[in-house]
DNA sequence: TTAATAGTGTCTGTTAGACACTATTGT
DNA sequence: ACAATAGTGTCTAACAGACACTATTAA
């Protein structure tokens, strides 16, 4: 049975909301191939590494940031789109929730989120990867509770619902959100309201 | 950046409804470890190959069958379930047609599609990926028209939705059944009858 | 008091599910 | 004629979507 060694990589699609705008982690790349272009984040995986564990360390440690919601997209075997010859890559996306703050990483021109509506070329097949991810967001958003993962831990109905609007595209009722949503999500109302408003204050609700 | 280069390996879960039955192909080991276990089908992937492609191509040297559809469950990096210490695998699923005849493999003991009410113990981790298989085939099922990589190309809306009952284990009434998949599923009726029945024939429609 | 958003209920159209009889073929 | 399965329509209950007003807070 033939035992072939292969290098394998992991690329990431790192969703965030920003000012109410959904957008995606990109990197101006400092090397060759695709000099100054811009890509999605990536890198080799090592032994001795789970993939969920090694997509939050190289982020953590390349970016700062500390994504809250890891999974898997597709796996693919040697097509030939990468001029280094990858063999088998992993992509993957991610959710950094509201509550991260863009300090450190941020001032690197180098790395910056860029809204979903103003994606710039993508080297590699990266801009493959961002549509996959961005539909599987999407279609994961209707069977799953993510939208969590966007959220800090205490969080409004209507700053949920926002989520949905952003990720979907779409506007709802108040009314039928509420009702929707509560027959969906185990979410808890909590006895705090938000503050700091110059109106009156919703109730906060967790997960 | 390292660059480790890791043994990449595919285990697979093969689907085929056999005499009103879901089944999966199960193997039984000749080597260590575990010989003379059952486990899944699995090999090592070689570079220059696609995954699709390699498990067809494999599943058709050892056991003779051709696969109508594979798809992938999941990715792994490093848990070390396996005496052999896989580094990268991945797992998948598959789906044979009523068409394929069990014929020179199906001699060979080694070599057996099991019901899945049935499925003895089996090596590796592999139990776990058959539940993950399972669930995703009865999900996907929802989503998307697999059911026509098990049927035949011509067949009855009955085996249709014989096919359905099995895979979620419900029954369905015959009226509400046709109702719901003219609106959901692509499929044509033709001008052809079945044949060789002791009743009334169906019409034959295909997808 | 005003500006701004929170919070709440009803009505209606569509969809999903229960249910029974006639039609056609082989023997 | 009989055995066996094909094929077909209506009624009802549940759910999804449209829709407008009062409540509470900060300034």
């Amino acid at each position: 049975m033939p035992q072939d060694l292969l290098r394998v990589s992991v690329d990431i699609v790192i969703f965030k909301i920003i000012e109410n705008q959904l957008c995606v982690l990109v990197v101006k790349r400092a090397t060759a191939p695709f000099i100054g272009q811009r890509c999605l984040p990536w890198w080799f995986i090592k032994e001795n590494e789970t993939i969920d564990d090694a997509a939050k360390r190289v982020l953590f440690k390349e970016t700062w940031l500390w994504v809250s919601y890891v999974n898997q997209l597709w796996v693919f075997a040697r097509v030939d789109r990468d001029p280094r010859r990858r063999a088998v890559w992993i992509w993957m996306y991610a959710v950094v929730d509201y509550e991260v703050r863009l300090s450190a990483w941020n001032t690197q021109a180098a790395t910056q989120f860029c809204a979903v509506s103003a994606i710039p070329h993508l080297a590699f097949d990266h801009h493959d990867i961002f549509l996959k991810a961005y539909d599987k967001l999407k279609s994961d958003f209707s069977h799953w509770d993510i939208a969590q993962y966007f959220l800090p831990k205490y969080f409004t109905l209507w700053q949920l619902q926002l989520i949905y609007e952003i990720i979907w595209w779409v506007i709802y009722d108040k009314r039928n959100f509420r009702k929707l949503i509560a027959s969906k999500l185990p979410i808890k109302k909590t006895s705090k309201k938000e503050f700091d408003v110059p109106h009156r204050p919703g109730w906060l609700y967790k997960f």
